[in-house]
RNA sequence: GCGGACGUAGCUCAGCUGGUAGAGCUCUCGGUUGUGGUCCGAGCGGUCGCGGGUUCGAGUCCCGUCGUUCGCCCCA
């Protein structure tokens, strides 16, 4: 036996009652929300085939690299927790044969993902995320729709200062050849870069139109943009939801540095900034993928979907105010020592049964002690049982003396 | 993987230049109150994260370690 106290495991937390009425309020919206677009939920397993994650969300990325939750079950089959959505509701459409549906088949989903990465604020190892995912067409309006709804649930939710990055990353093709010239160009100017940004051409040149360092800013102002590489389908496709969203009265910022860091992403990419400072300001980030369910061994399927962080969206809300309201029963019932207790016990069953959120005391305290709990639970009818008749109490009005047999009348 | 900050009662924290622990809140009880949310009093509650070292003596200094947290990378 260790004495090491047991404490939830790094990264992890507890939802305590406050902030899961929070959670509850927002889930409620957001399923309202998500109705009304027409989308329905669904749910895939917290744990996949390790390979459908590889190949989804590609080798290269940090997420499958160096950042997933991976064991092997008793069978010696390698399982990964899901570090992300899109995947695991791609896999099941192949699965279900769901592209015999209409399409496109829009789901949404709400539940737990699984990152190994360092904790800070708005990041945990197991966070909750909910999304959606419209699979079968790849029409613009599907893209427009989706951010549309996205910035709708955020207003729902009670978060208001939001900024829209949009851009386009066109096709593969397109994409790799371009991040490959914009590596040359990089390389060209190797000496006029930031140590960090000359460390990551490599792995992410995209960055560098992020930095702050001087030279950089210098070098970037001229370096190719990938969005004027976009071949002229693509071009067409951003364009089209640029002006879908322009006419529903979205602003948005084009920006063509915004990075996706999963492999899957094609043409339309965004992310919501939430209204906090600091890395973890993205609430939201989603886009099409038009590869994946190929990808990962259906037919050629179109989709796009998106991601928002539950516990990055609640960290926005504390900026907007808003609170779960308290949940106070509607009647506590206090007993005096000499009292029967099984009448208290009796009444609350019924009182239950009957739709009354109902509470007595269970820690043997004093009448005072049952009282001050009675206060502090914001019941607004309090009744005490005494040996031989009970008194209803009702917020604001006179004591009301009445016989054993008569309680639950009044009350119901 | 890399930096910074911090680890004293359930919670928020105080403990100055080292002398073997305090406050407020919470909780329980008693008194007061028109049998409850006021006020007063009492009580419960801590191996000062852990392990070494210095010292007559360490919560207080040094080293290590574990943990938490913020940031970088990356992402939701």
């Amino acid at each position: 036996m260790s004495d090491r106290k047991l404490q939830a495991p790094r990264g992890t937390f507890d939802v305590l009652p406050e902030d899961g009425q929070r959670r509850r309020e927002l889930y409620r919206r957001a399923g309202s929300v998500l109705g009304r677009y027409g989308y329905r939920p669904f749910e895939t397993p917290v744990f996949e085939d390790t390979e459908l994650f590889a190949r989804g969300v590609g080798e290269s990325t940090d997420i499958v690299r160096k950042e997933m939750f991976t064991f092997e079950d008793r069978g010696g089959r390698s399982l990964t927790l899901r570090p992300e959505g899109t995947a695991g509701v791609a896999r099941a459409y192949v699965e279900h044969g769901m592209h015999k549906l209409p399409q496109p088949v829009k789901l949404w989903y709400w539940g737990p993902f699984f990152r190994h990465e360092r904790a800070q604020a708005g990041r945990y190892r197991q966070f909750a995320q909910v999304g959606v995912e419209a699979l079968g067409s790849d029409d613009p309006s599907l893209d427009a729709e989706a951010v549309l709804l996205l910035a709708e649930l955020l207003e729902a939710a009670g978060v208001h200062e939001i900024r829209l990055r949009l851009s386009s990353l066109g096709s593969p093709d397109a994409r790799a050849a371009y991040l490959d010239g914009l590596r040359r160009y990089l390389r060209d100017h190797e000496g006029e870069l930031s140590d960090d940004v000359r460390g990551r051409i490599d792995a992410n040149p995209l960055r560098a139109f992020d930095a702050d360092h001087e030279g950089t800013r210098a070098v970037m102002a001229n370096a190719p943009r990938l969005l004027d590489s976009l071949t002229g389908d693509d071009a067409e496709h951003f364009a089209e939801v640029c002006a879908l969203l322009n006419d529903a009265g979205v602003s948005y910022d084009v920006d063509a540095t915004l990075v996706r860091g999963l492999d899957y992403y094609t043409r339309t990419t965004w992310e919501f900034i939430g209204p906090l400072d600091g890395a973890n300001s993205t609430i939201s980030g989603g886009g099409r993928y038009d590869g994946l369910i190929e990808e990962i061994g259906g037919p050629p399927t179109p989709g796009v979907g998106f991601g928002a962080g539950i516990e990055r969206l609640l960290l926005a809300l504390e900026d907007a105010g808003v609170t779960a309201e308290p949940s106070a029963p509607d009647v506590f019932i206090a007993v005096e020592p000499d009292a029967p207790r099984e009448l208290a016990l009796g009444w609350l069953k019924e009182l239950r049964a009957a739709g009354v959120a109902a509470d007595t005391d269970y820690a043997g305290r004093s009448l005072k002690g049952q009282l001050t709990q009675a206060g502090r639970s914001g019941a607004h009818t309090i009744v005490i049982v005494r040996s031989s008749e009970a008194v209803v109490r009702r917020q604001g009005a006179q004591d009301e003396p009445l016989a054993h047999a008569d309680v639950l009348g009044t009350l119901l």
